[in-house]
DNA sequence: ATTTATTTGTGTTAATTTTACACTAACTTA
DNA sequence: TAAGTTAGTGTAAAATTAACACAAATAAAT
């Protein structure tokens, strides 16, 4: 079975960002889900999980669906990133390719091993191993809109448990913004927002004072949204 | 001649929103460029203006090609939205769009009539007619990407001819954004990122005090922006 | 049971940034 | 030269942000 146009039409691929955050670490990098190449091109090399877009599922649905396929992930949060279309950036022909970003908390949403016969492995942002096609250019985009992102849409707590306490959410956001804040104007500028609910719960298992948790308000943000109110850190 | 590949493809187009922006009228609207279609489908319907990408050519070309080929325009600037992938969006099959923003100032590049067998026609942003398949949902995108972009990056330049006074300046923050700003405010933020330059002409003509004119220093803004600098209104 | 080591949780003051506000200067037309 | 209109300018109050230190709570070790 073939399919036949009269203009020549490029490939259509999705790629995924998949940023992925363990609260539980004390030096927890931000870190990105590679795959091994198992194929040609750039067989053994890593790339970003990804594949091609079928006729009759949406960009979104096919970006969910590859990340389902190669890591077993679902209910995770993914945007739109950006369009890449140079002309030679796949060697087997003109392949466009539409890429995500996604975030996921590593202690919710742990990879299961081989789902796509192909080797899945997190990597520190900051030592990616060289990358397949032109995906260096797609993370060093992703980096950058996660980084502008995070500061004024409360999408940080994408990439942590339900229920975290503050110096988890400080720690992460001092890790994608590689910067620190002051722990007490850290608390009274996220608590002036009114965003978070005290769930009565603590984190305890350390040898130090337990850590009252918090959950993220998203219902709250919502209506408070359409309102003009502008998250900000 | 035909193509003929193993997998079905979706045909790949890109539209353009182009805001368009008049300095020298009073109360100056945001505009959008739209084209009346001669073609089925949505035959007599207003549309952005847009077409196929041709093979040899990224992404960011066609849609610099569709922006000249349809109303003359060179130049401009002009960057990726996001990328439209509804199934039902084209009645014709699945046509993909990848969306781009353009910015013009209406006196620096006035619109050649009918360049392309097709009526190109300015439209105030808030009277809009009716338009062809999801362009209505693609130019909402687009503002809302403009009303964000223009407040932490110096993109409203582009709207403004390349000597201007800053009435006209903050005439155009107040009509993007609209939302109105102090004038001596106003003037004082501007200033204190010492990225406008003193031309020494002056905007006459009018029956009242003369206005200096002023550029915007983009290599400045370049070299800032490498270190961290952040443009914020 | 007590000590030790470690992280949590909290308030005030100074510095900076943002907002509010009104009059004179300069230009063109009548 | 008078009238009408926009350009250009400074200061004080209010709000926000930044800087900073110690007692309380917990688990582990003694």
């Amino acid at each position: 079975m073939s399919y036949t146009y009269k203009y020549p039409r490029p490939a259509l691929a999705v790629d995924c960002v998949i940023f992925g955050y363990d609260h539980r670490l004390e030096e927890s990098d931000l870190q990105i889900l590679l795959i091994e190449r198992k194929l040609v091109p750039f067989k053994g090399k890593w790339a970003l999980p990804g594949g091609f877009v079928q006729m009759n599922e949406t960009l979104d649905a096919a970006a969910v669906r590859e990340l389902k396929e190669e890591t077993g992930m679902e209910k995770v949060y993914i945007e739109q990133l950006y369009t890449f279309g140079a002309l030679d950036r796949d060697p087997r022909g003109r392949v466009l390719s539409v890429a995500y970003i996604a975030l996921v908390n590593l202690e919710k949403h742990n990879l299961k091993a081989g789902t796509d016969a192909e080797a899945a492995e997190w990597f520190s942002l900051n030592k990616l191993p060289a990358l397949a096609f032109d995906h260096k250019i797609i993370v060093k985009t992703a980096v950058e809109r996660l980084r502008g992102k995070v500061r004024y849409q409360p999408v940080g707590f994408e990439l942590l448990p339900d229920e975290f306490t503050f110096s988890e959410l400080q720690n992460l956001y001092e890790t994608v913004l590689e910067r620190t804040f002051d722990k007490r104007n850290f608390r009274k500028k996220i608590e002036s927002y009114g965003l978070l609910i005290d769930t009565g719960g603590m984190r305890r298992g350390k040898p130090n004072r337990a850590a009252k948790l918090y959950r993220f308000d998203s219902k709250r943000y919502k209506a408070l949204e359409k309102h003009g109110f502008m998250f900000e850190l």
